[in-house]
DNA sequence: GTGAAAGCGCTAACAT
DNA sequence: ATGTTAGCGCTTTCAC
């Protein structure tokens, strides 16, 4: 099955011209008598001739490549996102190269390669982590932009380095206020971890603060292993079987994802939704708001924060813009998860 | 910010070794001493150098390779088939290139490009057209498997090219026969066409069959625009609206997303699912269970379908496997949208 | 309008 | 164990 690959030599040889001259058709260049790039097309044509992509990104200085680099394969809510950057990218006159990885591996290193392997001339970064050094930051020298997220610890200095995303503290603060103007004074989170410098702990950030600015105790905090649907699932059931657990009137959710894991188990477990259980999240998948109950929820502005970045990483690239934290704003979308009490 | 690059030729000079020796570290080639390795790594950890992969490629005469051509971007009944093909492929020691393309694309083509762009060994496509004829397939050179469909209409002899998927009609048959055994007579289907010569045909063809067989009616026939939540919802509503449809007590939906977008818009409309319309769907998205009903679902071996693809791809690929079109089973989860009438 | 020749960064004989 | 050298397929001066 070893195929002996046509190259531009062959070509040239076939249709009776140089190498430069196939160069020349290859890339549209002006300067070819009609003659012969009727002959040179025909041959390429049947000959099913493809250029040897590595060759031409050696030997070319420039390229028109923008990475993407996603971490965290199945997370539902970059798809929107990805689409967006993908339409933005290609309207700029660029190409998109998306490289997935999982939520284990690191994405610096992996823009890093990429970038040389590539030629990029910019990266952005979607669903990454949160505590960069200005060391990480080195390896990568194209202009970059974190999408989806930011870097809050301040591992990084603001005029450093640029991102879109949304308010993640406040956004939770307004979820938790949303369930405590609706009367609910327990009210439970479900988040990954309190501390494992995530979106996840800056919306339990959020979630505390909405508390205690309204003299509130926490109803319950429940930690799931992952951010998926089972996950949240599991540590919901456990959670209502634990008799210390469970005496909420309301659920804060991290994601909506979660929040459709969590939502299932409180009705394994007898409670219904939202008379016995009111639940709000955060992401506004499209899907939630098919679901019964339609889930209450804020909305992040996906595919504007994907044009945005691309922006953002443009302007970057043509020496434009300054580092800047874009911060994009939520919209509530109110469902029938939620109910007054 | 043009960075000039580092190139092995600057580490050779850097460390004082000759440009064979640095591309043996690189290799990881046992025959350098450990004084050399010790000083090359020690260079290239200080500049950050990342070897150039189009040049590596472009000499390399071998590649450990494996294309996996997506089509339709955000189809979530991929995103696990994707996950187990990636880890069966490292497993085998290969490496995954994974390129997504629209829906409008055309994937005989992507897959002939990037065979040549990433010296690919094999090709795998995920969610391709059904009517390839010979002559687009002889762009493809290395092996390649049809993952998730087939080609049914038989524009391709069975003996030239492989294929892992479900048996559409028969599937769709079963779907329709269980809603037959729970009572329901008057059965719908939503689909997205009746004659595009896509999934959706083959489990209509399966949906016609099942009612001749019991000597039914249709319940009447609704398409989508398209295979997404939205556009079943708006197809859903819209039957609703017309006096002549909406007599029905049961709806086959060829996929779990579009049986999703239906439940709700029959709902919207004042049908209760699934004491007034029952519905049973194709895929088994694992969110299906988590939702309210549980949607009743064949579900497709979404592990077991990427995993085979890859056996069956390795299999040509070593000259072992003879082409094959594996029909793999579905397996019927009951959730609670279906009821006896 | 066309072609000869240099070289992109790297690997792989083939010396030594 | 290390270096020298010849290309991989292509684009791009620079002549003509």
């Amino acid at each position: 099955m070893q195929v002996v690959a046509v190259t531009i030599k062959d070509i040239a040889r076939l249709s009776g011209v140089s190498i430069t001259t196939v160069s020349r058709v290859l890339n549209n260049r002006p300067d070819v008598s009609a003659e012969s790039r009727r002959k040179v097309e025909a041959v390429i044509a049947s000959t099913n001739y493809i250029p040897n992509n590595s060759a031409r990104e050696l030997v070319r200085t420039d390229s028109t490549n923008i990475g993407l680099v996603v971490r965290g394969v199945s997370n539902p809510f970059y798809i929107d996102i990805i689409q967006a950057i993908e339409s933005a990218v290609t309207d700029a006159g660029f190409t998109m190269v998306l490289q997935q990885i999982g939520s284990d591996k690191d994405e610096i290193a992996h823009g890093a390669i990429m970038q040389r392997e590539k030629r990029l001339r910019g990266l952005i970064f979607l669903g990454g982590r949160f505590d960069y050094t200005p060391e990480d930051v080195t390896s990568i020298t194209v202009p970059f932009v974190c999408c989806s997220y930011t870097n809050p610890y301040g591992t990084l200095l603001e005029g450093n380095y640029s991102s879109v995303s949304i308010a993640d503290e406040d956004t939770a603060y307004e979820a938790v206020r949303y369930l405590i103007e609706k009367g609910h004074q327990r009210i439970a989170a479900l988040i990954t971890a309190t501390n494992d410098r995530s979106i996840s702990q800056l919306r339990y950030e959020g979630y505390v603060k909405a508390l205690r600015d309204h003299g509130l105790e926490s109803g319950g905090v429940i930690c799931t292993e992952s951010y998926d649907i089972r996950g949240a699932y599991e540590a919901m059931a456990a959670a209502l079987q634990d008799k210390n657990s469970g005496d909420f009137t309301a659920l804060f959710a991290i994601s909506d994802n979660m929040a459709i894991g969590a939502m299932r188990a409180l009705r394994d477990g007898g409670r219904r939704v939202p008379e016995d259980c009111s639940i709000i999240a955060i992401d506004g998948l499209e899907l939630s708001a098919y679901i019964e109950p339609p889930l209450t929820t804020l909305c992040q502005p996906m595919e504007q924060m994907g044009r945005e970045s691309v922006r953002q990483l443009l302007a970057l690239m043509n020496g434009e813009g300054e580092h800047m934290q874009h911060i994009l704003p939520t919209e509530l979308r109110e469902g029938r998860s939620v109910e007054k009490i």
